[in-house]
RNA sequence: GCCGGAGUGGCGGAAUUGGUAGACGCGCACGACUCAAAAUCGUGUCUCGCAAGGGGUGAGGGUUCGAUUCCCUCCUCCGGCACCA
């Protein structure tokens, strides 16, 4: 008998396919395609870990059904590079973010091809690349042109601990996501991109997308739109009018007081109304350091300040109301300024208690308690003209009566795009005294990352680029006279925003893609990658495939058709892998331990894809052993054993299906039932054990190509076709009926499908073991359900 | 607080539209092989009961001939958002 030595027989195999080019995606246009990709991994020092080849084995897989069945399959693998982890990297280690970068890649690209997978490399996208990012910088100028990109000074998070501004998306909480660090607001010069622009669109079309629920609900919550009015609130004795947004224009009659978010302009050119300007002044600067802090801490306790000598008019009934400026007041939702109503509104209400402004119930609704704020809906009173209208009503009626105006907003806030570090995309503008920002020319793309000495953040504002005048020096594109580059550079977002795309036609350099190309492989088919993109990544991906298709580079309204995400693989103790725990398991020594055939099979097989399960040793020496069974099988095989076109044809079908449904774990566990069907025989027929090696082939790739080879093909059994099933035979299989009396399972027999219903029920009378429960009772009902049970309902 | 997802043996987990709960694997027990062990193979493995039979899918109610699946109330865990007006 011969040995199951994975090691060699692993390698020879990876050769082979190299060799022969077999996952080399086909030119034809003519086929189906499927295109079917992981979200590009980011070539952290640390190498591979184990969360990744999860994700990977499963479009391998999927993509290896795909191929078999006859589909042009995309399957591309890529380098997701610029980013401050590499920098970091780089900056301990003292060497060029670039070099670090490329020896990542080797060694991630050493680590893959352990495993077994079936990417393309000859479509490798890098977006440190300079061919690449040439049309990162290309789609930043063509937002720029649409005026989807623009320059602001207004206060921004800061992670002092980064030295960079960041978007929101790149917080958790009020923490920095990369670092943990307490952000700070930082008012500095930035690009920021008009997301907002396109928030209605980002939400309406999720609901066309068939992705799980939870990712489209946590997309809806960070777009965040509510539907409500705007109200002007004139100041008196000046010019000024305070604009406010509210969701409950219904309960106008009731605002007692007006608040602007301390950061508002309108406090600035009321400086003169204010009384207590110096009061007023401390509150601002303190809110500016203090906020984001006292929130973290969690205290909800309501502070603020009264502008003493300035009064607003509500436009409903002209009555006049205090003004106060009070930190619980965003300045970055709404217009950063709310009408008050302190009866129905539990934030107001606690304001209002605080600095003693009065309260006046103007919604009656069932449900309302004492010493409750009622925030539902319910009967105006105390509403002027409105008294007695319901609240649904009184929104429209109301606005039009205070000449308010019905909007949308989002909580969404514009992308945040600049960063304050070295390791990004340039952002290809030029500042000229003259003209001012000028696009730099697209025949000059890319704007390349210059070397400098220290790639360290400087803290000033400026990314390290900004220290090397030879580079930031230029001729301005406009006038001709002298120019300086933009230093920022782009967030790590930027790259992979658009790299499916760029896969579709790797190599060109006259056009981001070619429409052809782009045609016919757009959309993604599958995309597969972790959950924590779901407000990020794919937030962004989504709205720049929609700005690419505003401006005709791609021809879909959405990038990624299926999506699913990852589980979490945990470690053995349940917990998280993690350094400070020493429970990681590392993808190599597990590779090494059992192969990766059975490393393969073991991670489909441990659970549910998309959910997080713990690592077990011991289950995967159990897809080892499965696979020395299969490896034994193939001994067994002989001209003159019986095979079964049953046990074939019900595995082909689950098998398939399962795959196409992301449920391998269940396809395997069709695999054993056929392996230990095959097992009980003395010998296996070569139908049957071929049956088995196509079916396992996506999931061993190795094995079932030695064993397939060992059968005599010369052809590898990727390049075969995946095998069809038998509908005859499945539909001419004996089925199992249930007896139940009253509800209980009494028996069981075996018939052939088709039976007519009077037959079965006489066969179900006569079952040994469901007599005894019909003697000496009549028989109400006879419930049929077809091929699966019937129940007498006696009494 | 709002929203989404999930609770099934010792463990990972299976169960078409409501139709034999616990497939498959791990572990464990016993047996075979062995001087012995490992490996391998065989048998058993939700629970109470000698058995017939009863109970059982987080808890309690309901609908139904029949509920892990549908409805109501509640508990627990995971994830997202959260002073968003």
């Amino acid at each position: 008998m011969r040995t199951y030595d994975h090691g060699a027989l692993e390698k020879k195999w990876q050769e082979r396919w190299h060799r022969d080019a077999i996952y080399k995606t086909p030119d034809d246009t003519e086929r189906e395609k499927c295109y079917i990709l992981d979200m590009f991994p980011y070539p952290s020092g640390e190498g591979l870990h184990i969360g990744h080849p999860k994700g990977y084995v499963a479009t391998d897989v999927y993509a290896r059904n795909r191929r078999m069945n006859g589909k042009n399959v995309l399957h591309p693998m890529g380098w997701d590079a610029f980013g401050l982890p590499a920098e970091n990297y780089a900056i301990k280690n003292k060497m060029h973010p670039q070099v670090a970068v490329r020896k990542n890649i080797k060694r991630f690209k050493e680590q893959l091809a352990r495993i077994g997978f079936d990417h393309d490399w000859e479509r490798e996208v890098d977006t440190t690349d300079p061919e690449y990012y040439r049309w990162t910088q290309w789609i930043f100028l063509q937002l720029y042109k649409k005026g989807l990109a623009y320059e602001s000074h207004e206060p921004i998070n800061w992670c002092p601990s980064c030295l960079t501004g960041l978007a929101n998306e790149d917080l958790e909480g009020n923490t920095c996501e990369r670092c943990g660090t307490l952000i700070e607001k930082k008012p500095m010069r930035q690009w920021v991109l008009r997301i907002t622009e396109y928030a209605d669109r980002l939400l309406a079309d999720l609901e066309t997308l068939p992705w799980q629920e939870s990712v489209k609900e946590m997309q809806r919550n960070w777009i965040g739109r509510s539907e409500g009015a705007e109200f002007d609130f004139p100041i008196t004795g000046t010019d000024e009018v305070i604009r406010v947004f509210t969701t409950r224009p219904d309960t106008l009659f009731g605002a007692t007081y007006v608040v602007l978010a301390p950061e508002h302009p309108s406090v600035d050119r009321l400086r003169t109304a204010i009384q207590n300007l110096a009061e007023v002044e401390r509150y601002r600067t303190e809110a500016a350091q203090k906020t984001e802090i006292e929130r973290t801490a969690g205290t909800k306790e309501k502070t603020g300040v009264l502008l003493e000598g300035v009064q607003a008019t509500n436009p409903a009934n002209g009555e006049s109301l205090p003004v106060f400026i009070a930190d619980y007041v965003l300045s970055t939702y709404g217009t950063g300024a709310i009408m008050a109503v302190p009866a129905h509104d539990e934030r107001d209400n606690a304001f209002a208690k605080a600095f003693g402004v009065p309260i006046r119930t103007v919604i009656q609704g069932e449900g309302a308690e004492e010493d409750m704020v009622y925030t539902g809906a319910g009967t105006l009173v105390n509403s002027g003209p409105f008294d007695g209208m319901q609240s649904e009503e009184a929104k429209a009626a109301i606005t039009k009566h205070a000449h308010g105006t019905q909007v949308v907003r989002y909580r969404l806030q514009d992308w945040v795009f600049s960063r304050q570090r070295y390791w990004g995309e340039p952002i290809p503008l030029i500042h000229c005294e003259t003209c001012g920002v000028v696009p730099v020319p697209e025949a000059d793309l890319p704007v390349r990352l210059p070397d400098v000495e220290s790639y360290e953040p400087t803290g000033t504002g400026e990314s390290p680029l900004a220290g090397i005048d030879e580079w930031v020096n230029t001729t301005c594109p406009g006038c001709g006279g002298k120019g300086m580059r933009e230093t920022n550079t782009m967030p790590q977002w930027a790259g992979s925003s658009w790299y499916y795309v760029r896969y579709m036609d790797p190599k060109n350099d006259t056009a981001l893609v070619d429409p052809k190309k782009e045609k016919y492989w757009s959309p993604v088919d599958i995309y597969v990658g972790g959950m924590e993109h779901a407000t990020r990544h794919l937030i962004y991906a989504r709205f720049w495939h929609k700005f690419l298709y505003d401006i005709g580079v791609v021809y879909t309204m959405e990038p990624f058709t299926k999506l699913y995400t990852v589980g979490l693989v945990l470690a053995e103790d349940g917990r998280k892998m993690s350094k400070r725990w020493g429970n990681v398991i590392n993808p190599d020594d597990m590779v090494d331990k059992v192969g990766a055939d059975a490393f393969r099979v073991y991670m489909m097989f441990m659970g549910p894809f998309e959910q997080a399960t713990a690592w077990s040793i011991d289950h995967m020496a159990g897809a080892r052993r499965f696979l020395e069974r299969v490896y034994g099988l193939s001994e067994r095989v002989a001209a003159d054993a019986e095979s079964d076109a049953l046990l074939r044809s019900r595995t082909i079908r689950k098998v398939g299906d399962d795959i196409l449904a992301f449920n391998f774990n269940t396809a395997i566990s069709a695999l054993m039932i056929m392996v230990n069907e095959l097992e009980k025989r003395a010998s296996v027929a070569r139908e049957d054990m071929e049956t088995l090696l196509l079916l396992l082939a996506p999931f061993a790739p190795h094995l079932t190509d030695e064993l397939w080879e060992s059968l005599g093909h010369k052809e590898s059994i990727h390049c075969a076709a995946w095998p069809a099933y038998d509908t005859t035979v499945l539909e001419q299989a004996e089925i199992t009926i249930v007896v139940q009396v009253n509800g209980k399972t009494r028996g069981s027999f075996t018939t052939a499908q088709g039976v007519l219903k009077e037959e079965l029920i006489s066969l179900a009378k006569e079952v040994p073991s469901v007599i005894p429960h019909l003697q000496g009772k009549t028989v109400r009902r006879e419930v049929v359900v077809p091929g699966r049970l019937i129940n007498f309902v006696v009494s």
